[in-house]
Order: C-alpha cells, then sequence, then structure tokens
DNA sequence: AATTTTATAGACAGACTTGTCTATTTAAAA
DNA sequence: TTTTAAATAGACAAGTCTGTCTATAAAATT
C-alpha cells in the first residue's frame, strides 16, 4: 500500500534517519546511497552537495515539528493547556526517536561555523519555536498587567529547551515532566 | 616566564582548544601535531587513541569547570549568592570562549553512541553539576517544610542548560541572565 | 662518560571521504 | 514508435583520516 517513493525521496528518508541517528559528519554520502537503493549520480542531481542536503534536511526537520506540534496543540483550547501540549509533544517525540535528541543542536555541535546555511536553519528554527511557545504565554496572562510577560515567555522557553537536553543525556522524560510543571506553575501562580 | 611544556601537556592543550572550536570529528590528529608542535609517535605514546585523548580531553574539561565554578561561588556567603554566581561564572565563561557552547554538550553530539567511555564522562559531569546546584538550592531552601526542593532545584539546572544552548545558538547572554533571574525568583517567592 | 629513556621526523598502510565522470538501462513523453 | 529525460552502476580522482613503523636526535639517569 506504500506508495513507491522516487530517489530523491528515499534519498532524503534515509539520510534524515542516518543524520539523526549517527550524526552529520559520521554519515557517508555512499552509506546513504547504498540504505537508499540509489544511484550517486541521482544523488548529485537532486542535491547539489552534502551540504545541501543537509539544509534540506534541516528544512524538512522545521516542517515535520511544526505539523507534529501543531498537532497536540490543535485540540486544545485555553493557551495554557496548548502551551503543556507542547511539552507533552515534545515528550512523545523524545521517546519517539530513542532519546536521540534535538536534530537542530546536534547539528549545531557538529557543524560548527563552517556551514553558514546551515547554521540559519538552525537559528530561524529555534527563534521560530521561541516565538510559538511566547505566543501561548502572551494569551494566557494577557491583563496580567504589570507582569513581564517577555521575560515569564523566555524562562518557559528555556526550560523547554534545557528539556530536551537533558532527556538526551539522562536517556529519560524526567527533564520534560520536571519543566512542564514548572512551566505550569509560572503560568498560574505568578 | 612561561614554564616550558612537555609533549604531553602541549598535546592536550592544542587539542582542548581545536576540539572545543572546530569539533571533535573536525580536528584531526596530524592538525593537532602540527600546532603543538609535537611528533606523532609521542601522541601515542601518551595517549593511547584519539579517543582515550578525548577522554582525558573531557577529565580535564571537567575538572577546570568546577574550579572555576568554585572560584566564583566561593566568595559568597549565602547559598541564594552562591547560585546567582554560578550563572554568573557561566556568563563569564561562554562569553570568554565566544559562544562555542558547551565542551560535554557539543562532544555528546558529536560521538552519539560510538564511545562509551566519552559518554561515561559526559554524563557524569552533568549529573556532578545537577547535584552541585542542587546542594545550594537545598540549603537557601530548608525550614520550607512541604516545599518540593527537589523539584525547584531541577527547574534551575533545567534553566541553568537551557542557558548554555541557547547562549549559543543566539550568540547573546540574555539566556543566561533570564535564566538567572528566574532562579532568583523561585528562591525567594515560591 | 656511558647508557637508557624520551622525543622527533616522516614514510607508509589501509581505509575512508566528497564529488566527477562515463556508459548503460529504464521510464516517460512526443 | 521514436525521442527525450531520468536513473543506475561503478570506476576514478584527490584528498582526508587514524594508527604503525623505522631511524635518528636530544635528555636524563646511572
Amino acid at each position: 500500500m506504500t506508495k513507491k517513493l522516487g530517489p530523491r525521496e528515499r534519498i532524503l528518508e534515509t539520510a534524515s534517519r542516518l543524520f539523526h541517528s549517527q550524526g552529520y559528519n559520521n554519515t557517508g554520502i555512499n552509506q546513504i546511497l547504498a540504505e537508499a537503493n540509489v544511484a550517486k549520480a541521482s544523488l548529485y542531481q537532486h542535491f547539489g552537495s552534502k551540504d545541501d542536503l543537509g539544509v534540506i534536511y534541516l528544512k524538512q526537520g522545521r516542517e515535520e515539528w511544526f505539523a507534529g506540534i501543531e498537532q497536540w496543540t490543535g485540540s486544545k483550547k485555553a493557551p495554557g493547556q496548548k502551551l503543556s501540549a507542547c511539552f507533552d509533544f515534545l515528550e512523545y517525540a523524545l521517546q519517539k526517536d530513542n532519546y536521540l535528541g534535538c536534530k537542530f543542536i546536534n547539528m549545531l555541535s557538529e557543524i560548527g561555523s563552517s556551514s553558514p546555511l546551515m547554521s540559519k536553519e538552525i537559528i530561524e528554527h529555534k527563534g521560530k519555536l521561541r516565538q510559538y511557545m511566547k505566543g501561548f504565554v502572551e494569551k494566557a496572562l494577557e491583563g496580567n498587567g504589570d507582569l513581564d510577560i517577555d521575560f515569564v515567555g523566555d524562562s518557559i522557553y528555556l526550560l523547554y529547551e534545557g528539556a530536551i537536553i537533558e532527556s538526551k543525556i539522562y536517556r529519560d522524560t524526567w527533564p520534560v515532566k520536571k519543566a512542564r510543571k514548572m512551566a505550569e506553575m509560572l503560568l498560574k501562580r505568578v
């Protein structure tokens, strides 16, 4: 029943899996080609270079991430519930991928400053996520006059990011659970 | 006036600089040897392999980190002040290294599960840091009977780790400043 | 002063890397 | 059916990587 995927899709699917699980630098073009059953010329036809493939990998990762988080927040009505759903989605996603951590943070550690295109993609993704979460915090706290909503929003964002990296280190969900609980506390009792 | 360093020290110093700034996988043995002015045989005499060198690099990084943080917290008396000093040290350290991020998190992203020895070192370092900060939180909050001190301690730890990674992404100190402020709020008004 | 340890320089093996190129085959469009 | 486009297989270049080895020179020790 699965539609037959073209070479481009097979490359992207395989690269995504390998980049995430083994790392970008530890994954050679040849391994991608072998596991995707694609000829080398096809890869360089569809993607100009490994660096370009990395950029597309990140672009696709961003789309999937926001599609996923939208799915989890979409079913909630109150902004506070939507924010909690962000943490629930995170817990689900990290567990599903066996605690491989964040594609974007992992890549940033690997490339350093050697790929401006990938760096740009990573920074944009995180900036978008930051705004996304702050949007819920603003709605949840609107009316609370003198409160520094920006400060609370960024604190929750930092808890979220901290939870991502610590879940990878400890291979456990406790960081997400605790970050979520603290985020809820900050919304309610500030 | 600087003491002449032996080959072992020169290797470690150079490797530390290059691993941190370029990444582990992007730094070849030969580059380390060239910049440290050391013969290849000397490297394999003092360190058995590149992996071993990585482990020693992390061990030394841990020692330097805790020596540094001790220096900043040591001059403070109240546990709340000591905790704030942890954030001040972080801000100083990240700026000093031009926002290269955390040696341990960077390495973890690079090696994946390919080096159990390095993984162990990284997990131990972070576990020790977690306990170190929780110690201050416990002392600062002792007496506050029913309060879940463990929960507050881990929340502050997550803010700290989030600040590390976000400072790297945005190349700015705002994550540390905001995390510090939130940590202080949690200690005072919880 | 003679001997042992330590460091140096660099060739070399073997395997890996990205990217290019040729030649052939399959698939789609005219 | 003929023609045009897309995919395949794989050799190849030029470079990288870690790690081993030999031979020589400098230091430290006896």
